[in-house]
RNA sequence: GUGGGUGUAGCUCAGCAGGCUAGAGCACCAGAUUGUGGCUCUGGGGGUCGUGGGUUCAAGUCCCAUCAUCCACCCCA
C-alpha cells in the first residue's frame, strides 16, 4: 500500500510530462489568441455548488463525488469538473460588474469515484473554457471552433464533432411532456435505470445505451423536434457560423451530456481507437447555471478537454513530442585535484544561463562519458590536472565527436554563443 | 455498483501434465591500455514467484479468499 499509489490515480513521470507540458502550453497559447484569461480555482469547494451547479440527478452528484467532513464539519468536495467553480468564481468576484463578455480558460485535476478503464481515472485532467455574458450563436461557434483549433495544432486527425440541441426553459417542459407522452405506453421496455429516468428526467433516456432502450427510444421525439422559434434560431445560427469557418460536424439528436446545466448547444468531440471512452471533449451553453447559482440571469457556453484522451489519441497517432536532453553541457572530471575547479566552472556556466550538471557519484571518466551520452548532453567539457595546468579544457560536440581546446575562464561564453538550448 | 482477463527481476515475458540452488532478453552497475560516450565483449547486483490460507512427501505451477491492475457495462473527460 505504502508504494502503491490510490486506485484511478497516476504518476506523470519524466519522460511524460514534458508531453502534458507542451499540450498544456498549446493549449494556453490558443487562448491568449482568442481573447481568454486565465483563471485558478481551488481544487476542493463546498459539496452544495455541485449539488446545485451539476444536478442532483446527475451520476456525477448521485455516486462519482468524492467528498468528505472537513475539521471545520463543512462538506467539501473534490471538483468533478470546473464549470460550477468557474460560474462561483465569476460571481465571488464580482466579473459581472465588470465589461462583458468573461471569457475565462483553465486547466488543472478534476476528481471522479469510479471504476477506473482505458482514458477513465479517478483523478483525470481538463483544460476548458467558459464564456459569460453573451448569448450570440457566434460564440457558441467561437468556443467549438477553438477546440476544434487546438486538436488540429496537436496533429491530431480523424476526430468527429457531434452537435445538438437540447432547447432552453421554453422548450424543455414542452419536449419533456411529449417524451413522457412518448414512453408513457412503452415503459416495461425500458430498463430499471430508465424507468426511474422517465420521472426525473426523461431527457436522459435518449441517451441511454441500453439496446432495448435505445430500440424505444427509436422513434422518440428528439430535442431537435421540440425548439421553440428562438431555439431553433440559435441553433440555425451556430450551424451557419460553424459553415463559415468550414468546420465539419455531424448533427446527433441522441446527444443530452449528462450533466443537467445544458442548454441550447450541446457537443461532443469523439476520437476512435482508444476504447470504450472515445470522447475526448465536450461542452454546451448553460444559460440558466448562474440564475441557479444565485447569481444574475446571465448566459454561458463553454467546454472541457480531458487531456488523458487527448494524449491517449496522440499516442494511438504516433504523434510524438520529443522529451528535451537533461541537460546540454556535461562537465567531466579527472582526478579529485579538480574537483573544485570543475564544480565551480558548472555553477558559472547555469549562471550563464546553459543547463549543465556533473557527476556526482565518484565514476570514473569513461562513466562520466557514458552518462552524459546517455543524458544526451550537446557538449562535454574535460577538466583534469592537465586542464588545471594548461589553463584550457577540451570541449567535445558529442554530436560529431569533434573537440576543441578553450581558455578555462571563456568556456561559458563559447558554450553560449554555440546556442545549444 | 456489475462482469471478464491478468498478477514471476526495473521493463517485456518463459517456466511444458506440481519435483533438485527460479530463467531469458532489455535496462542498470563495473571492467576490456588507471584521460574520452554511442557499437562489441566479459562480469556483476537485483525476485518474500501480489498477499493470506488450504491440498500434497513436495506448489511459481492445483483450490479458496483477499488485494492490485487491465478491459468492458453504467456514465463521462
Amino acid at each position: 500500500m505504502l508504494t502503491t499509489r490510490p486506485r484511478g490515480t497516476n504518476d506523470i513521470i519524466p519522460g511524460e510530462v514534458e508531453e502534458w507540458r507542451w499540450v498544456e502550453e498549446q493549449f494556453a497559447k490558443i487562448c491568449t489568441q482568442y481573447g481568454y484569461s486565465e483563471i485558478r480555482t481551488p481544487i476542493f469547494e463546498h459539496t452544495e455548488l455541485f449539488q446545485r451547479g451539476v444536478g442532483d440527478t446527475t451520476d456525477i452528484v448521485e455516486k462519482e463525488m468524492y467528498t468528505f467532513t472537513d475539521r471545520g464539519g463543512r462538506s467539501i468536495t473534490l471538483r468533478p469538473e470546473n464549470t460550477a467553480p468557474s460560474v462561483r468564481a465569476y460571481l465571488e468576484n464580482k466579473f459581472h460588474a465588470g465589461p462583458q463578455p468573461v471569457k475565462l480558460f483553465y486547466s488543472g485535476p478534476m476528481f471522479r469515484y469510479d471504476r477506473p478503464q482505458a482514458g477513465r481515472f479517478r483523478q483525470f485532467h481538463q483544460v476548458g473554457v467558459e464564456v459569460f455574458g453573451t448569448n450570440d450563436p457566434a460564440v457558441d461557434s467561437e468556443v467549438i471552433a477553438m477546440g476544434m483549433d487546438f486538436y488540429k495544432r496537436l496533429g491530431l486527425q480523424n476526430l468527429e464533432l457531434h452537435i445538438n440541441s437540447v432547447g432552453c426553459g421554453v422548450c424543455r417542459p414542452v419536449q419533456r411532456q411529449k417524451l413522457k407522452e412518448y414512453f408513457r405506453p412503452r415503459l416495461g421496455e425500458l430498463c430499471r435505470n430508465c424507468q426511474s429516468r422517465f420521472e426525473k428526467n426523461p431527457l436522459r433516456i435518449l441517451d441511454c445505451k441500453e439496446q432495448r432502450c435505445a430500440k424505444a427510444a427509436q422513434d422518440a421525439p428528439s430535442t431537435l423536434d421540440c425548439l421553440c422559434p428562438e431555439c431553433a434560431d440559435h441553433f440555425a445560427q451556430v450551424k451557419r457560423h460553424l459553415d463559415l469557418l468550414d468546420v465539419a460536424y455531424v448533427i446527433n439528436k441522441r446527444l443530452v451530456r449528462g450533466l443537467d446545466y445544458y442548454t441550447h448547444t450541446a457537443f461532443e468531440i469523439m476520437a476512435r481507437d482508444i476504447g470504450a471512452q472515445s470522447s475526448i471533449g465536450g461542452g454546451g451553453r448553460y444559460n440558466g447555471l448562474i440564475e441557479i447559482l444565485g447569481g444574475p440571469s446571465v448566459p454561458g457556453v463553454g467546454y472541457a478537454l480531458g487531456l488523458e484522451r487527448i494524449l491517449l489519441t496522440m499516442k494511438g497517432q504516433g504523434i510524438i513530442v520529443g522529451a528535451p536532453a537533461k541537460c546540454d553541457v556535461f562537465v567531466v572530471t579527472a582526478g579529485s585535484e579538480v574537483a573544485d575547479t570543475a564544480y565551480k566552472l558548472l555553477f558559472s556556466l547555469r549562471a550563464a544561463g546553459i543547463s549543465a550538471d556533473k557527476d556526482y557519484l565518484g565514476r570514473s571518466l569513461r562513466a562520466q562519458m557514458k552518462y552524459a551520452g546517455k543524458c544526451g548532453a550537446h557538449f562535454v567539457v574535460i577538466i583534469g590536472a592537465e586542464e588545471l595546468a594548461r589553463g584550457t579544457a577540451p570541449i567535445r560536440d558529442m554530436n560529431t565527436g569533434k573537440q576543441e581546446d578553450i581558455r578555462l575562464d571563456s568556456i561559458a561564453a563559447y558554450l553560449a554563443a554555440h546556442d545549444i538550448s
